[in-house]
DNA sequence: CTAGACTATCGCTAATCGTCGATTAACTAT
DNA sequence: ATAGTTAATCGACGATTAGCGATAGTCTAG
């Protein structure tokens, strides 16, 4: 659980995310280039993605695919909106 | 908002929170004896989510009652949310 | 005024993290 | 077989984090 929100503690962890929530689809390079940083690093922030279970990536020679898995998150996600509720406040937030 | 997620991504302080989640009202010096930790270092991590505006402490001396601030993990609720939606999976879950 | 309860802060050490360049691996195309 | 493209891994470095004991501050009780 804590592990979750670790992986997902980093600004070019969050950027990769949303890149891929938003694209919809895999991407494969183009990730690089859109964080900014070395290719190096943003092979392990992918890796650390990866050893989270909250993306996948799928070889196609000789690039990866890598898309979010979200099943994983789901316990992350259910205290999130019990701590929302906590609150009293209206959670109309999951749509 | 990683940041946020930052703030929750360490066992001690997941703990924290579930209890305050837990006991719903704020709890003194019993968070030490909970986590198991030095006081110190509870403190500690005490401060790094009252940073983060995850929780707050109102003082009441010579004891510091902590409650749950829900309102500012909305943004990171919001994106778990997304998440769980873009797996096309059924997101009844946040009940 | 003294002692007790509780929290916050200050060093300090060990461990982990983030970043990089360089290298290696795997496949495609020429 | 050679060169090109893309990913993963390695080794190194500085920065940050986690943990602790000790200390200081603020109130209450005697």
């Amino acid at each position: 659980m804590a592990a979750l929100a670790k992986a997902l503690g980093h600004p070019a962890r969050i950027h990769i995310v949303a890149l891929l929530l938003e694209k919809q689809s895999c991407i494969g390079c183009d990730i690089v280039d859109e964080v900014g940083l070395a290719q190096s690093t943003v092979s392990e922030h992918l890796r650390i993605l990866k050893a989270a279970g909250i993306v996948t990536g799928e070889i196609e020679r000789p690039r990866v695919c890598y898309s979010l898995n979200p099943d994983r998150l789901r316990p992350l996600a259910d205290l999130l909106s019990r701590m929302l509720d906590f609150g009293g406040a209206d959670e109309t937030a999951t749509a």
